[in-house]
DNA sequence: TCCATAATTCGATAAATATAAAAATATCAA
DNA sequence: TTGATATTTTTATATTTATCGAATTATGGA
């Protein structure tokens, strides 16, 4: 995993958004062009920022007829998490201690931190 | 907190491994000398880079006597993963479930995952 | 087949970023 | 106060990145 094109893929307005959007529409994804069309940004520019996100682990494609489908890369966003965890906090409690959440909780959404 | 300037701090190969050394150097930190000796660059380099990492709230700085010591900005560390835990997770489990930890551990590095 | 649609690649240009030499600033020590 | 050290700012250049029109590829429908 390549943390450096990660985090330059999220560095840029258009892919930030495209991304969450991407999270936001499941596994299923959205089409280039409803993407391109939702941040008003031209076809060939929408297709550069989404083939860096891919490129970066971060997006996953696929084609379905005329369409291409672009979709979030969980386990990609879920390394680099990992990565700033990990390898950012380097075992400092001051960076990782705060998400601590019950063993047995039933939440859904599961990174809800303490502070 | 902007997290699109934090992710363009950490999308460069000289800034990132400053920041790991100075996560790694603790809060005393490190002077801008010394991280520019340990990575080989020039100091208007150096001083450029860390420059950018405390404006992106990654890093802050101190002066003492002739020395500028950086150190991380754990708490600014600490809000881009909460940004990319929160915000792009979108309370998906998939990409934030696994951060489940036992919520009386002695450990002082919190966050292990479980994958 | 022919046309419309969806997306990508190409090409050209504009803008942002990285690099380091040279100059400037600030601190300490003799 | 002079000189050495630490860092930053300035300035210039090289590189990378972003943008989008035009051309290209691929698919589906008439």
């Amino acid at each position: 995993m390549d943390a450096l094109s990660a985090f330059a893929a999220l560095s840029q307005d258009a892919r930030l958004s495209a991304l969450r959007l991407l999270v936001k529409s499941g596994p299923g994804g959205m089409a280039a062009g409803a993407l391109g069309e939702a941040l008003g940004l031209a076809a060939p520019t929408m297709s550069f920022h989404l083939k860096e996100l891919a490129n970066a682990g971060l997006a996953t494609s696929r084609k379905e007829g005329r369409h291409v489908f672009y979709a979030a890369d969980y386990g990609g966003i879920r390394r680099l998490v990992d990565f700033l965890m990990a390898d950012c906090c380097q075992g400092d409690p001051r960076l990782c201690g705060p998400y601590i959440i019950k063993e047995n909780s039933r939440e859904p959404f599961a990174c809800t931190s303490k502070s």
